[in-house]
DNA sequence: TAGTATTAGTTTAATATTTAACAGTTCGAT
DNA sequence: ATCGAACTGTTAAATATTAAACTAATACTA
């Protein structure tokens, strides 16, 4: 017997709201990641290379952080980048702890062919809202994810 | 050298929101699935078990449907449940492709005593949000991740 | 009714992801 | 100067995730 939920309305309102922001964001990252199958790329190894692209070399764990993930993930994910010779790691000779990552020619080219593709399929999704809608969408989101009034 | 973006102002304002958008997801549900780790379990898991505990028994292909997961997945995710006793398995007989899932007892009482903290955990973290700006946020959460005008 | 198409679930292979434990490196305080 | 704290990256173990190929069961269609 299924028992729907009764909360207050504060909770089911909140509810209601989470969903529905972890629901497009799925929706939404599937979308726009779509593309990256033709090139046998994964997510993560994309926002690995647009990450190196757009900040320049980097670290493994500077990486991470922009992306949100483990240390211990960034290895793996560097690893097939670097068997398929997309980036190549540099032992750093000042301070021996650090990798700096640096973009190959080939990764260069590919994200260079990729990006311009991954903008325009947001672009195109999110024409859906009016600008002052997405201004509005990204402040919301800004003070939710920061968790700070602005 | 690092590259920044140079796009349009639709483009950049598109990836602002896009990258917002993904960002606070991201945060948000970290957050708010952080009580999982004292009872061991992964956000998948606790997803069918809030499925079934509020549409009650369903089969795998729609439990994978309401959590917009492959069925590949969720046979390993419920492996993994039903290995610790909290759901059955159930072969239809009527059609035999079929299986429908159960909460066992014990996956009963998990999911009731942890689905009141989870919702706690959103309600506490979208009180940064005015009721008002909560509605906002669903509403266009709710035309992005659609992508219907309604 | 036979043959085909569709559907549910599983398996396999590959990658992702995290936590915890670990190695090597640097920093800092006494 | 040394010893311990802090940091970078890796490994191991466990689970998640998907695409593609597959099995079994049902539905459809000629």
């Amino acid at each position: 017997m299924p028992t729907s939920f009764k909360g207050t309305k504060v909770e089911q309102e909140a509810l209601n709201t989470f969903v529905k922001l972890l629901r497009a964001a799925d929706t939404l990252s599937a979308l726009t990641h779509r593309h990256l199958a033709a090139k046998k790329l994964t997510v993560s190894q994309f926002g690995v290379l647009e990450t190196l692209h757009h900040l320049g070399p980097l670290c493994q764990a500077e990486v991470a952080k922009k992306n949100l993930k483990s240390t211990a993930n960034m290895t793996t994910v560097i690893d097939n980048l670097e068997k398929r010779g997309l980036v190549e790691r540099h032992r750093n000779d000042t301070d021996r702890r650090y990798i700096t990552l640096h973009l190959t020619t080939a990764g260069k080219n590919l994200i260079e062919e990729l990006f311009p593709i991954h903008v325009q399929g947001i672009v195109d999704r999110l024409d859906i809202l009016t600008p002052q809608e997405q201004q509005q969408l990204g402040q919301l989101c800004k003070k939710l994810g920061t968790g700070q009034q602005n």
